[in-house]
DNA sequence: TCCGAATTAATTTTT
DNA sequence: TTAATTCGGA
């Protein structure tokens, strides 16, 4: 019997929920995930329903790792049957399974963002189209977001001669895909959408398919991935999805907020459940973050309260500059770990990942270890790939993306006019890459030597293909691609500390391969394929006690007892990039950004900001974030150095002694802020701090004149050459300005 | 074909 | 600033 009493009452009410659809708004730290799980067991523990109909989908591998575990905690049996999975798993699943109705081979292999690109890259060539003026990676984004739309190239939105070119590449790109036997991500959910859309008796066998589907993060799905939910759960209507319309942070990658805002439009009978008690933090904390977000105009009404004690007051630490802020942020870290938390429990968050690096080297002096999260992954590097891409070639001759990026690596003097006349006559015959290699070596007009080189490279090929075929174990063609390509050979040749790195990143990669082989059903290369393009983070093993660097966006998801983010100033957070698009729509997505961000700590939360900051090659000086004057002042207290003085020199070194430093929260440079402006700002009309440190002759908040746009108010000022400086003209909107096309007005 | 200099661009990144 | 990509010359 699965005991309830864990749960509250809007808990158990989703939990126990019996028909039709259900959005459940899950506030930071309600208990979101418990709601799913204890669903889930509670159908399958108690009604009795069939635990493999029951599909529960995520974004993460992570998430749907996480809920996996602790299904299996609350179902010893039963619980490894149900479909747990993410959005594009349980797609490529589903297109393996349905490949023959869908017409696509069942071998297809999956293509990732690099590889789609690569895959525009020779399209645009193909097609004879300037690069420079289409670049692969904007056509490649046009294409997915198009998919994410659920449009293929008919339905392609054209406006103008350049969307126009677009459609014919992506016309063309659908054509090489399906030749090269390959599906990107965005196919995966669109494919199986469309099939279902074309094909009434598929439609039907898979809205047979599941008598009870779940969704986590709803809040960041797109058009297409409510599509397949909808399409996927109409039979039985047993549709819950869970998440929160203030965590929706990936609006840039498709997500649409609308999904989950307008639910009751979509299913207009939807029972609506709100999860407004928070288990995570201190209330404080949580006044904190919710009086940021609760300005956004376009929101679904809910205020989230606590039992926790107030606790400490959010601290608010003014830096000089960004090693002034990495130095005050390893005194937080000590100071939190005095306090009793471990290093795992303590975390620094930025914006931006260029912010990392001063982070690294604070920590490093200091002796403290850390971790730090995102940057290049594991599968996305050079080596990795190109393992990868000869096990994939080897899986499916057609994949010409693939083809491509071995054929002369390691270099076997197939250069650049062989390739082009590969991709000619792949081109003009309508062939894949791999034929067309065959076809050069057969060919009579070709000079012997090339066909030589081409005859040498498809007998390897094929000689480890057949291997494969004969059931040889992926680990064991992992060896045998490193040792008989050569391509271990001149990594070992080549003897620098790169290439070092870069063996040991391929004995890992085959180590992997083997723990494969030890744990999953079916240890075939192709699964291993599937997994490692769908599964992009590859689990660290638990580092010990490290404390975590990470951008804010990675941090959604997780919690830490302490909590410390960095670069509050306007511009960075809320960032703001090369042209400034003062949209309503980013600066709420920072709002909530912020949100999750603060939400992730449990006790202590430290805000820092910097009155100085190098970035790109530049000193920036910004205003502090408006996030931080939004939070009651009651609820903060502020630290740190003294702000400048108008037109003061740069403050001489000593005035942050190294030594002799009086404790963190005996600061003598302590101040508060409790004044009239404070308050003008939080109603958005001023971005003006009172810091009125100058550059290049300009002040921040000053007012100038441009001779076409008119009087405006400077909201930052950027050191280079030559000096610029950001303005807002009514009527003009945000501007860079070289800072001598302006006078003082 | 390959290497090093020049040029360019610069959030966030679940899959 | 840095890192990736492109270009030009050997």
């Amino acid at each position: 019997m699965l005991s309830l009493d864990a749960l509250n009452a809007p808990q158990r009410e989703a939990v126990l929920h019996e028909r039709g659809p259900l959005v459940v708004f899950a506030g930071a730290g309600s208990g979101k995930t418990r709601v799913i799980t204890y669903r889930i067991a509670h159908l399958v523990g108690e009604r009795e329903e069939r635990p493999w109909r029951v599909l529960a989908v995520t974004f993460t591998n992570k998430a749907a790792g996480e809920m996996r575990e602790r299904l299996g905690k609350l179902l010893p049996q039963g619980g490894a049957d149900v479909w747990v999975g993410t959005f594009h798993a349980t797609c490529a699943k589903l297109l393996r399974k349905h490949a023959a109705e869908i017409g696509i081979k069942s071998s297809f292999a999956i293509y990732d963002e690099a590889d789609s690109k690569a895959m525009v890259a020779r399209v645009l060539r193909d097609l004879d189209i300037d690069e420079r003026r289409y670049p692969p990676k904007l056509v490649a984004g046009a294409i997915e977001r198009a998919k994410q739309e659920a449009r293929g190239p008919d339905d392609f939105k054209v406006f103008d001669a350049e969307t126009e070119v677009i459609k014919r590449i992506y016309a063309t790109y659908e054509e090489r895909m399906r030749q090269s036997g390959a599906l990107d991500f965005g196919d995966l959910l669109f494919r199986l959408v469309y099939a279902m859309q074309t094909n009434d008796k598929l439609l039907a066998t898979l809205q047979q398919r599941f008598d009870h589907v779940l969704v986590d993060e709803f809040q960041d799905t797109n058009h297409v991935q409510l599509r397949l939910v909808h399409d996927l759960c109409m039979q039985h209507r047993s549709l819950v999805v869970v998440g929160d319309d203030d965590q929706s942070i990936y609006r840039w990658r498709g997500a649409n907020r609308r999904n989950i805002l307008d639910f009751r439009d979509q299913f207009p009978d939807a029972t609506v459940i709100k999860l407004e008690q928070n288990y995570r933090s201190t209330a404080r904390i949580l006044r904190a973050a919710q009086s940021v977000v609760q300005r956004n105009l376009e929101r679904e009404p809910k205020t989230l309260w606590t039992s926790n004690p107030d606790g400490a007051r959010v601290t608010v630490v003014r830096c000089h500059d960004e090693r002034d802020e990495a130095r005050l942020a390893v005194r937080a870290v000590r100071d939190a770990a005095q306090a009793g938390h471990a290093l795992s429990d303590i975390a620094i968050f930025y914006r931006i990942h260029a912010q990392s690096r001063v982070f690294e080297e604070a920590l490093r002096a200091a002796n403290i270890p850390y971790r730090v999260v995102g940057g290049v992954r594991f599968y996305d590097r050079a080596e990795v790939k190109d393992v990868l891409a000869y096990l994939r070639v080897l899986e499916n001759p057609d994949d010409d993306v693939s083809v491509l990026r071995v054929v002369n690596t390691p270099s076997r003097g197939i250069g650049k006019a062989t390739i082009d006349r590969l991709l000619d006559t792949a081109a003009t015959r309508g062939i894949s890459v791999a034929e067309a290699l065959r076809v050069l070596r057969d060919a009579d007009d070709q000079p012997a030597a090339l066909r030589k080189k081409l005859e040498s490279f498809l007998g390897l090929v094929d000689s480890l293909r057949e291997r494969a075929s004969q059931g040889e174990a992926p680990s064991a063609l992992a060896r045998a691609v490193l040792d008989e390509t050569g391509y271990k050979q001149m990594l070992e040749t080549d003897d620098t500390p790169e290439s070092d790195a870069r063996l040991e990143n391929l004995e890992e990669l085959v180590g992997s391969i083997v723990d494969f082989e030890e744990e999953a059903e079916e240890p075939t290369l192709r699964a291993f394929l599937e997994i490692v393009t769908l599964q992009t983070d590859v689990d660290e093993v638990a580092a010990g006690d490290r404390l975590t660097l990470m951008t804010v966006h990675a941090a959604k998801g997780l919690e830490f007892d302490t909590v410390i983010v960095a670069g509050l100033e306007e511009e960075m957070f809320p960032y703001r990039g090369l042209d400034p698009g003062s949209d309503r729509e980013e600066l709420e997505e920072e709002r909530r950004l912020a949100y999750v961000a603060f939400t992730r700590a449990r006790e202590r939360l430290v805000l820092m900001h910097a009155s100085l900051r190098h970035l790109f090659g530049q000193t920036r000086i910004n205003a502090r974030s408006r996030f931080i004057d939004e939070i009651p002042p009651d609820d903060r207290h502020e630290i740190g150095v003294p702000p400048p003085r108008a037109s003061a020199p740069p403050p001489p070194r000593d005035v942050y002694p190294e030594r002799d430093e009086p404790a963190w929260d005996e600061n003598p440079y302590r101040v508060t802020y409790r004044n009239a402006k404070t308050s003008e700002r939080a109603s958005g009309e001023s971005y003006v701090d009172r810091e009125d440190t100058d550059l290049a002759g300009l002040r921040l908040g000053m007012r100038v004149r441009h001779a076409k746009f008119g009087i405006g108010q400077v909201r930052a000022v950027t050191e280079g050459h030559p000096p610029r400086v950001t303005v807002t003209f009514p009527g003009w909107g945000t501007k860079q300005i070289v800072a001598k096309f302006l006078e003082p007005a």
